[in-house]
RNA sequence: GCUCGCUUAACUCAGUGGUAGAGUGUCCGCUUCACACGCGGGAAGUCGUAGGUUCAAAUCCUACAGCGAGCACCA
């Protein structure tokens, strides 16, 4: 056979997914059954600048192995993939690019910086779904989406313009999150809150009139917006300043009186109980210039740079130089009570990293509320989003909705979707779909378009829908819409899967998904997150190359929703589980000349051995297993069932056993029918290890004997027209006629006796290749009736050349025993192998434990309250037990005696 | 400050109201005709601490400790 000893993951990735995706078979149209149910998954866009991470490489296999499962299982399944345009950090990079041309976007203008970032995303913008490819993805490329493409732009613009004409949207004053590196506004998502050690100033303001010797004191992170005060509030209760309330303080350095005022928002127990209030550049102080009615003094631009407005000293610094030179100032005044040390939570650009520079600018924003009471319905009547896990996430999108504030959308960048709002010379403006529109609306042709576009978000909000058509009625949407479920990180929960509920809810009526999967994260070795600045991250496709993939999406599928910690001893144990599986087949291929997969266990039911039908009992309890765990999206307990199933049942006893059989002369039908059984159950298995092991399976399928015949293909019927892909094979399902509970218990004695034979062999160190004489004593006569016709087996796992079996257990005083379940005793006559002190304190040793056990379970049958209050069945299991260990010590008791 | 999660074998993690499991590592023995990325056998855990509920708690409840996450923050 040219079928080599190992493994060799690469080979089976090259080989295989260009042909799935030529022959369509990620294309839902491949289900020909009009009454099929349908399945899909949005896939959560990916950064078209970015690279997979494992982040992705963890959702994609959770999708990858939902789509594959329900395929198989006959649904009419879409998985649409596609990638996000993400504003910021393509205009950052495509900005970073051009510097090293000694170019900034402005030399090029707008128009011919969108081209180049156009001409950038044609370069690079595959570079992610390539890397998807890899991943074994069975995504429907053909109805790949780009969050900028025709379609979704158009979907966009009628989504704004519907908002607006609802009245959702708006445009208005209000202080904004301003980036002062990437130069636009930012919505509170996008700022991340991180605490930062600093200084707290506490400057003394001279009270108007007092000569300079009454003062108030007020405590400050940002000396420097000192210049804009325009008030200094205390609250109204507090003593220490109630006279002064109505008065006014010379505010140093600018010359300019401001009153000080009673608010609520001062906590009199807090400072010094007087705050120092700025509305033009602090949202708390903004919202109490508000109330009265303070005047704005913008001390600072949009570069955070001191404007005239602060003063001649201060004009063009930054704020940080203007905040040393405020302090030095307020010290050579013998103004500055103190300056000490603080630990304060700061506001940062997620984009930047900068210090958001809080500013009231005119920009565009929605209104959240009807949208959100909408979403919060729909959790309240029908549970819907459903979340897994259901904790914390339920919970917390509940509560962020509660809470929602209006919504920034507009960004003063140039990549992304220009507002579709005009303005008229005289200051009107026009929202309309498209130019002409506006023109019409306006009665003139002298419109200026917004020059400001979306928020990426607005654009992804609507990716449930905008992907399969909308505005237009297809029926791509009436099919896929509502999704099945979204798989996607945690971080995004209120930045994209809340906002893609709310405009569902409002453009089509119904939730963009039923259930959301959101996924653990991927930690590394030392439970740190991965992040480029640590840079310790770790690059799926070095694992793929290393391990493969298969055996990557093992480590992931079994991560799911739990945190996992990246170690490639992990991932090595599943490359040894596809060498295992590979090998497997490798045995069953050497040997399957005349043999055929698709054997039928129902059919030939009394000519199976005890192995065959426990083997078939097994591998149907799994795949039960499989699709119950799936479709609780519990993947680590399918990943587990699978892996033992085939490592231990199927290869280390089945397999094992087989080989008798297997072994039998050439063209003996004995040998025929043992292959072709063991043949069709690894052609099963391998179909229930498709969705997580995409490659090996096909692979291996594929060499199968008979798979690829046209007549003899188990293809699912709603593919019978399809070229044979494992693919498109059956998923397996619990067939009751296969599940033989008998086989099952019976196999597991001749298991237990084979196991203790072997322990008795592993601790007398007696060579493996010493055949040994077994003797097995059992009053019961179904017992000696199992372990009599299991001879060949037991002889051969156990290698013994001699197997007795009585009712009484009669065996030299020379030989190592042991106790079986069910009263059975096996002995192991080992003249002069046997230390007969040591033997008496093995067995004695073994007698302790059991007594032990046997002790408690009685102590507990005794106990009035057990036995009146546990349920029957408990009792029964309980009592059986205790039957059983005394039967065992019954038994070692003789067996020390025995020994003499 | 509030909310949530985690704490189980040396390590990484499953798990369940009824006498503790896996993978890796470790120890012993193996060129057993698919596989040394393997085969057989073994050792190893007061299931974070303290209470409570229960016939029975590692599992449910309460408090505490440690770790982590999210939200909100007072100048």
């Amino acid at each position: 056979m040219e079928i080599p000893k190992q493994y060799d993951s690469r080979q089976s990735e090259q080989d295989h997914y260009a042909r799935w995706e030529a022959e369509g078979c990620f294309k839902p149209e491949a289900n020909r059954d009009p009454e099929a149910p349908v399945f899909s998954i949005a896939i959560p866009p990916p950064n078209v600048t970015g690279n997979l991470h494992l982040g992705h490489a963890l959702q994609h296999t959770l999708m990858d192995i939902l789509a594959r499962h329900k395929r198989m299982s006959g649904y009419k399944t879409l998985w649409l993939p596609g990638t996000d345009h993400a504003g910021i950090s393509t205009q950052l990079m495509v900005t970073r690019q051009l510097k090293g041309e000694g170019l900034t976007p402005q030399d090029l203008g707008r128009e011919k910086f969108i081209e180049r970032v156009w001409q950038w995303k044609r370069e690079y913008g595959g570079v992610i779904t390539n890397q998807m490819r890899r991943e074994g993805a069975s995504v429907d490329w053909s109805r790949e989406r780009f969050t900028m493409d025709a379609g979704l732009s158009r979907a966009v613009r009628e989504v704004f313009v519907r908002l607006y004409e609802a009245g959702f949207i708006y445009r208005g004053d209000r202080m904004v999150n301003w980036d002062t590196v990437a130069q636009t506004v930012l919505s509170d998502l996008e700022v991340e809150k991180k605490t930062q050690k600093g200084k707290l100033t506490y400057l003394r303001y001279p009270v108007t009139g007092s000569d300079g010797q009454e003062f108030i004191v007020v405590a400050t992170t940002r000396p420097e917006t000192m210049l804009g005060d325009t008030a200094v509030a205390v609250n109204a209760d507090d003593e220490r300043y109630k006279n002064l309330i109505g008065k006014t303080i010379d505010l140093p350095l600018t010359g300019r009186q401001v009153p000080i005022i009673a608010d609520e928002y001062v906590d009199p127990t807090f400072g010094t109980g007087a705050v120092k209030i700025t509305p033009a550049h602090d949202p708390n102080d903004y919202e109490i210039g508000e109330r009265h009615n303070l005047p704005h003094i913008v001390i600072m631009d949009k570069h955070a740079h001191m404007t005239e407005a602060a003063g001649a000293d201060f004009v063009g610094l930054d704020r940080f130089e203007a905040r040393e030179k405020v302090i030095t100032r307020f010290d050579e005044l013998g103004l500055l009570e103190k300056n000490e040390d603080y630990e304060f939570a700061i506001s940062l650009s997620e984009r930047s990293k900068v210090p958001i520079e809080p500013l009231v600018m005119t920009q565009w924003f929605c209104r959240m509320d009807a949208m959100r009471d909408k979403a919060l319905n729909l959790m309240r009547d029908e549970g819907l989003p459903r979340f897994t896990p259901e904790n914390p996430y339920g919970k917390v999108y509940t509560e962020w909705l509660e809470n929602l504030r209006d919504w920034t959308i507009s960004r003063q960048l140039w990549w992304g979707h220009q507002i579709p709002a005009w303005f008229a010379e005289d200051g009107r403006v026009f929202v309309a779909r498209t130019y002409e529109e506006a023109q019409a609306q306006a009665g003139t042709d002298k419109l200026t378009q917004d020059p400001d576009v979306l928020d990426t978000w607005f654009s992804s909000a609507l990716w449930s829908f905008s992907t399969l058509g909308f505005p237009d009625d297809t029926e791509d949407l009436r099919t896929f819409h509502p999704t099945s479920v979204l798989v996607t990180a945690r971080d995004i929960v209120f930045l994209w899967v809340s906002r893609m509920v709310m405009t569902s809810l409002e453009f089509l009526d119904e939730p963009p998904f039923r259930d959301v999967f959101i996924t653990g994260t991927v930690l590394d070795k030392n439970g740190q997150r991965m992040s480029k600045t640590k840079g310790n991250g770790v690059d799926p496709l070095d694992v793929f190359d290393k391990y493969g993939v298969d055996a990557t999406r093992l480590v992931l599928a079994n991560a799911g929703a739990t945190d996992t910690r990246w170690s490639d001893t992990q991932v090595e144990s599943y490359r040894n589980f596809a060498n295992k599986i590979w090998n497997a087949a490798r045995f069953c291929l050497m040997n399957s000349e005349g043999a055929t997969i698709g054997y039928d266990f129902v059919r030939h039911k009394n000519e199976l051995t005890l192995h065959d039908r426990w083997c078939v009992t097994r591998l149907n309890k799994v795949a039960g297993q499989v699709n119950d765990s799936l479709s609780r999206y519990q993947f680590h307990e399918a990943v587990y069932a699978l892996y033992h199933f085939f490592w231990d049942d199927f290869c280390d006893w089945y397999i094992e056993l087989s080989k008798r059989d297997v072994s039998a002369p050439e063209d003996s039908p004995a040998r025929r029918e043992a292959v072709s059984r063991a043949l069709s159950i690894l052609e099963v298995a391998l179909r229930l290890l498709h969705p997580f092991m995409p490659y090996i399976t096909e692979d291996l399928w594929r060499r199968l004997p008979g798979t690829l015949d046209a007549g003899s293909t188990v293809l699912h019927p709603a593919y019978s027209d399809s070229q044979p892909t494992i693919m498109l094979t059956a998923f397996p399902v619990a067939d009751k006629l296969l599940i033989d509970e008998a086989a099952e218990s019976e196999m597991n004695t001749v298991i237990e006796l084979i196991s203790r034979v072997r322990t008795i062999r592993a601790e007398l160190n007696i060579k493996p290749s010493e055949q040994l004489t077994v003797i097995v004593g059992a009053q019961d006569a179904n017992l000696r009736q199992v372990i009599s016709t299991n001879e060949a087996s037991i002889k051969r796992l156990a290698r013994a050349s001699e197997l007795k079996v009585d009712e009484r257990l009669d065996a030299p005083r020379a030989s190592a025993r042991a106790v079986l379940g069910g009263g059975a005793e096996v002995a192991v006559p080992l003249e002069g192998l046997i230390d007969f002190e040591k033997e008496r304190a093995r067995l004695s040793r073994e007698m302790e434990k059991l007594s032990g056990e046997a002790e408690r379970g009685k102590a507990q049958l005794t106990n009035p309250n057990f036995a009146g209050r546990a349920p029957q069945e408990k009792v029964d299991e309980l009592k059986a037990k205790v039957a059983d260990t005394e039967q065992r010590i019954a038994g070692l008791k003789i067996m020390v005696e025995a020994l003499g």
